[in-house]
RNA sequence: GGGCCUGUAGCUCAGGUGGUUAGAGCGCAACACUGAUAAUGUUGAGGUCCGUGGUUCGAGUCCACGCAGGCCCA
């Protein structure tokens, strides 16, 4: 029933077990067995489909697997069901370069049902892929059943929290500024800015004009601008209210009038040379060309006080609806450029608009006589509107390739300089994004979207943050903690066609508004509308209705005044459909209903930390505004996987790995083990295959190896599998073993409770390769092929056969093929995913037992250092080791142990206070600090002053008085055992051991018996006899050895298995073989007849 | 520009609350073992703990300022 395996063939066995848990639906079966049980709900993130998975994606999904393994073999009810991210930016541009269209070319070269019928297609492309990719690693998830973002239940879920955030006044229209290109008459996305070759060096007039102060009309406000084209719109002005401002008396440059300016002191240097303070104070002192100006500082000033002062507009074309044009503070402010006064146009810049928000400025525009917002004072062409008469229909940059193009910004500034406003005009060069399409720059302009008022639920964000298990907790705390701190309100619309539409309909006007929040509730708007007459047919009534673009555009609904309403033509940012996920991928509140929802929050979630402001933070809104709940209780985060020089991984770079390739290779828990393995899950991953193949062979190999030994002799012996033994019969070492296992045990168990897996696949490979391997094994290796089946076989038997399903176990989750291959190998039943995680059980521990096998393996070491120092091979047994008495407690029990390992005769145990040793005293720096404080080196170096004499007397004293400090030894002196003169010595962290290496002719003849030993047995090997073959020895040695070796004859035959051996005087017919490097010997061995 | 993370041996990483001479694995070298053998084991060499200041009797560890790399956001 024990089978060997041969050498590892992990891809091989992974498919053979892949094949089994198919077969016996192994998956389904561990999930359902724990139906009934308590629930672990586990949310998966969802992928699109439209590109090829990656190496990352085998990392983040091995960190979400092993967990959910973990918990159901925890006893947990854990349903873990796939999902597929479908609308959104990316595969909207993948079809439009396949089909070689542009944004614009959508709804006039191509339809828009044609455009989303290819974009549907597309998403979905390498779904096949995923799922291959999925099953050959591993990652158990339903993937029969996955929710789909684009299918209409998903749809009617996402209205209906939409709709739910309508209701909550959470959801409203404003304006947002957007890169836009007048050209190309469309808005841009961030994603277009950061196309290749966007970013342009350009040159760009840089002027900076007088703000006349209202309180004091010779007192102005210097301000800088690069776009003079948006000064007519400027509404404010912003300084930083810590900042140090100064009053300046000079003369305007231009007009030579003398006026009074302000700036940041910081500017100062920029605008007035450090010699115009010494000038005469006369217009004559002026001189253009070198920028020189006569000046004195008249005050300083804080940006505070600046603050609230009014000023007079540069133009005044349009009259605000409320009160503009006045200082305020802003954070954004800089010193590095310009004057630290910055010139504000809400209708031109995120930033402007932001702060002038948030003072209650409003935007200069055009505004309707309710004093609604109508539309700036550029027009989406580009060009001034008819208001601005000094420069009405003129472009603002030459978007018309118009040749005789005269530069408005040119024209401003001539402007301003005739009216005295002028107070320098410089060429400015700088990186300003430009449109892709036109190559045209991009202007910053008002566009209207639909916002959730996320600001406004700040706080209880921030609150339920705080109740999220963070791993690793830094970044909840910092990364996400803070985002929330300073939360705004998130853009939901997207001016695109491929994704869930807004489910608002609005009159034209703006007077009504409706949001939809099911596809009953649309259908009954519609019967409305066609009552009313603006619709001839009921869409939704067709069992197959697709609420996508452009088919929910044809919907026409009726306003309470009979007016029709067009539904809003934005899409949805697609990181609302993810956040969406715990609810609409059961069609809540339709198919289930409750509050909270079922299923609902997750206990456990793991991404990758980019999705950070993604998908953490969009599950995170939406259950925090509808369900005051937090949607995750605990998140793994996951680093990237870089390559071996840590590049990120990309095609251009061609440095992508390909996980099919690399789990064919070396196996997919090879893979799986070796990411998990060797760095903390939120660190970065260096991918090295070099790294990869070394996990293999030091961790599978090894383990691998044992199970073929354990497989090898319990085959020959016939071993049944038997109940473990009372731990009181065993022999320490297997109580030792079992020790160990349940340290390890609980070692592990803790590890993946703190969702901690690196320190659990860490202690796994301690274990196996120190403990298991390199200790237990090797010593007892003896145990397993000695001739006799008594109980101590069995017992050797029986503890590794426990220690090696208990590895199953525990490294199931992370290697779940290798640990169902040893599993079914032990002869378990049914698949270890089904099995119960084990329990540590503290009865079988024995620290002190542990804690003395590991001197003991440090003593083994140390002796073998001192045999390599001494030239003594190990084959030569030596008479004695020597070591402190105060080790015979722990040390005696495991004597034999250590005597066979490093082949000694006995241990001695020297008296403390022998001769042999010698001491030095040192001080213990952790108690004496606090009490000594800096007379502690003075302490140490009195210490190293003290002679030999002096410090066996203070042993025996018991304690040492120093400058009135009586100091206990043990206590605050630390005794080390220093040397052990005569005798080959080595000490390492506390422990010492010396090594008699005086070979007394008995001892050298029994070092020949074993030499002679290992002849025979390379011989035997030789003639290719298997290791339980007997055999017929006749040996020929030259004197002394013939004599000598002869009393050794039964060791010689036990060992060698010869049921006989006879000492030939003459020369044997079998060449020689050399012995002992001076003589030769010969062997002749001969295959006994098997007796039955 | 902001937030966060990382920096320890050739490589990958450990190093609670500050405490004696900073550790492991791999790789490398030498050796041993030869009944785990396409294995196994032992030993050894290898360090400016990113830098500079500071706090302290004492700093890889705490603080400040930098440098380098990374992620996210402007």
């Amino acid at each position: 029933m024990w089978q060997t395996l041969g050498p590892l063939r992990l891809p091989e066995w992974e498919k053979r077990i892949l094949a089994r848990w198919k077969a016996e639906n192994t998956f389904q079966r561990s999930v359902s067995r724990r139906k009934g049980r308590p629930s672990y709900i586990f949310y998966e993130g969802p992928p699109s489909a439209n590109g090829k998975p990656g190496i990352h994606h085998v990392f983040a999904r091995t960190l979400k697997d092993l967990v959910c393994r973990y918990q159901t073999m925890r006893g947990f009810y854990v349903p873990r069901r796939a999902g597929w991210d479908t609308h959104g930016l990316p595969v909207e541009l993948s079809v439009e370069k396949e089909l070689g269209l542009t944004k614009a070319d959508i709804g006039t070269k191509i339809s828009i049902a044609d455009y989303n019928a290819a974009c549907r297609a597309a998403v979905m492309r390498y779904k096949s892929v995923w799922d291959e990719l999925t099953e050959r690693m591993g990652y158990w998830v339903e993937l029969e059943n996955p929710y789909i973002t684009f299918e209409p239940a998903y749809i009617e879920s996402v209205w209906w929290l939409l709709k739910a955030f309508y209701e909550k006044g959470l959801l409203y229209k404003d304006y947002t500024i957007q890169p836009y290109s007048p050209a190309a008459g469309t808005a841009l996305s961030q994603h277009e800015l950061n196309l290749p070759g966007a970013y342009r060096s350009v040159r760009d007039p840089s002027i900076t004009v007088q703000f006349r102060s209202e309180e004091e009309p010779d007192l102005y406000f210097l301000a800088w601008t690069t776009t003079p084209w948006t000064l007519p719109s400027n509404a404010a002005l912003a300084v930083g209210a810590e900042f140090v401002y100064v009053e300046v008396e000079t003369f305007q440059p231009y007009t030579r009038t003398p006026v009074r300016v302000i700036l940041a002191e910081a500017a100062l240097a920029r605008y007035f040379p450090a010699e115009g303070e010494s000038l005469p104070l006369t217009p004559e002192a002026i001189d253009l060309r070198t920028g020189r100006l006569p000046y004195r500082i008249r005050e300083r000033l804080l940006g505070q006080k600046l603050v609230g002062r009014r000023y007079e507009p540069l133009f005044r074309y349009v009259e605000p609806p409320t009160e503009a044009w006045r200082i305020i503070a802003a954070d954004f402010v800089s010193l590095e450029e310009g004057t630290g006064i910055v010139h504000i146009a809400p209708t031109f810049g995120a930033d402007d608009l932001k702060a002038a928000r948030k003072e209650k400025i409003p935007p200069i525009g055009l505004y309707d006589e309710k004093g609604h917002f109508l539309s700036p004072l550029v027009d989406k062409e580009g060009k001034f509107v008819p208001q601005v008469t000094d420069f009405a229909g003129r472009y603002v940059k030459n978007y018309t390739d118009d040749p005789n193009y005269k530069s408005v910004d040119e024209d401003i500034s001539q402007h301003l300089r005739a009216r005295g406003l002028l107070f320098r005009k410089e060429t400015y060069e700088h990186n300003y994004p430009h449109c892709w399409r036109t190559d045209k720059p991009v202007l910053y302009y008002p566009v209207e979207a639909w916002f959730i008022r996320t600001s406004a639920l700040r706080d209880r964000l921030v609150a339920l943050n705080r109740t999220i298990a963070w791993y690793p907790p830094a970044i909840g705390e910092g990364r996400f903690g803070n985002w929330l701190e300073n939360v705004e309100d998130w853009n939901l619309s997207r001016s695109r066609f491929w994704g869930i539409p807004l489910p608002i309909w609005r009159t034209p006007d703006g007077r009504y508004t409706r949001c939809i929040g099911s596809f009953a509730e649309l259908r009954e708007a519609i019967e409305e509308a066609r009552r009313a007459g603006l619709m001839d047919r009921n869409p939704l009534g067709n069992p197959d209705f697709d609420p996508h673009r452009p088919y929910v555009d044809e919907i026409i609904l009726v306003a309470p005044d009979g007016s029709p309403m067009y539904r809003e033509p934005d899409v949805i940012d697609v990181w609302f459909d993810s956040g969406a996920m715990p609810y609409a991928q059961q069609h809540y509140p339709f198919t289930v209903r409750g509050n909270p929802p079922p299923n609902f929050p997750a206990d456990f979630i793991a991404e990758g930390v980019d999705q950070t402001r993604g998908w953490f933070y969009t599950l995170h809104v939406i259950a925090a505004a509808l369900f005051d709940s937090v949607a995750y209780k605990r998140v793994l985060v996951n680093g990237l996987v870089l390559d071996k020089d840590g590049n990120k991984m990309s095609k251009r770079l061609g440095n992508v790995v390909d996980p099919f390739a690399l789990m064919e290779r070396y196996g997919a828990d090879a893979t799986r083990w070796y990411l998990v393995s060797n760095a903390p899950p939120w660190e970065n991953v260096r991918f090295d295959e070099k790294r990869l193949a070394e996990k293999v062979r030091t961790f599978f190999g090894i383990l691998h190896n044992t199970y073929e030994f354990f497989a090898l002799y319990a085959g020959i012996d016939g071993y049944v599998p038997r109940p473990l033994p009372e731990p009181s019969t065993l022999a320490l070492i297997d109580r030792w073993l079992l020790s160990e296992t349940e340290k390890l045990t609980a070692e592990v168990e803790a590890a993946y409770e703190g969702y901690f897996p690196t320190q659990a696949a860490r202690a796994i490979e301690t274990f196996v390769t120190e403990k298991l391997s390199t200790w237990y094994v090797r010593l007892n290796r003896r145990r397993f092929w000695k001739g006799e089946k008594d109980a101590d076989k069995w017992a050797a038997f029986a503890v590794l056969h426990h220690t090696l399903v208990r590895l199953a176990q525990l490294m199931a989750p992370i290697a779940p093929f290798y640990a169902e291959l040893l599993w079914e190998h032990l002869g378990q039943e049914g698949s270890v995913h089904e099995s119960d995680f084990p329990q540590a059980d503290p009865t079988r521990r024995d620290e002190a037992l542990e804690e003395a096998m590991d001197k003991v393996r440090r003593l083994a070491s140390l002796l073998h250092s001192l045999r390599k120092q001494s030239g003594v091979r190990v084959r030569q047994p030596l008479a004695q080791a020597l070591v402190p008495a105060s080790y015979r407690l722990w040390l005696e029990p495991l004597a034999e142990l250590l005597l066979t390992e490093v082949n000694l005769k006995t241990l001695t145990y020297l008296d403390d206070h022998s001769e042999a040793v010698v001491y030095e005293l040192r001080p213990n720096y952790r108690t004496l600090g606090p009490q000594l404080g800096s007379r502690l080196p003075e302490l140490a170096r009195f210490l190293r002053t003290l002679s030999q004499m002096e410090i066996v007397q203070v042993l025996q004293r018991g304690s040492l008085t120093w400058e009135g400090e009586t100091l206990p030894v043990g206590e605050a002196l630390e005794v080390r055992a220093q040397a052990l003169p005569g005798w080959l010595y080595a000490s390492e962290g506390g422990l010492a051991v010396a090594l008699d290496t005086r070979i007394t002719p008995e001892l050298e003849q029994e070092g020949w018996a074993r030499e002679l030993i290992h002849h025979i047995q390379l011989a035997r090997k030789e003639a290719g006899l298997a290791v339980t073959d007997r055999i017929h020895l006749t040996l020929h040695l030259p004197e002394p050895y013939f004599s000598a070796l002869q009393s050794f004859s039964r060791v010689i035959a036990e060992e060698t298995l010869a049921e006989t051996l006879h000492w030939s005087p003459t020369p044997l017919q079998t060449s020689p073989i050399p012995f002992l490097d001076t003589e030769t010997l010969q062997i002749s061995i001969e295959k006994a007849y098997e007796h039955a």
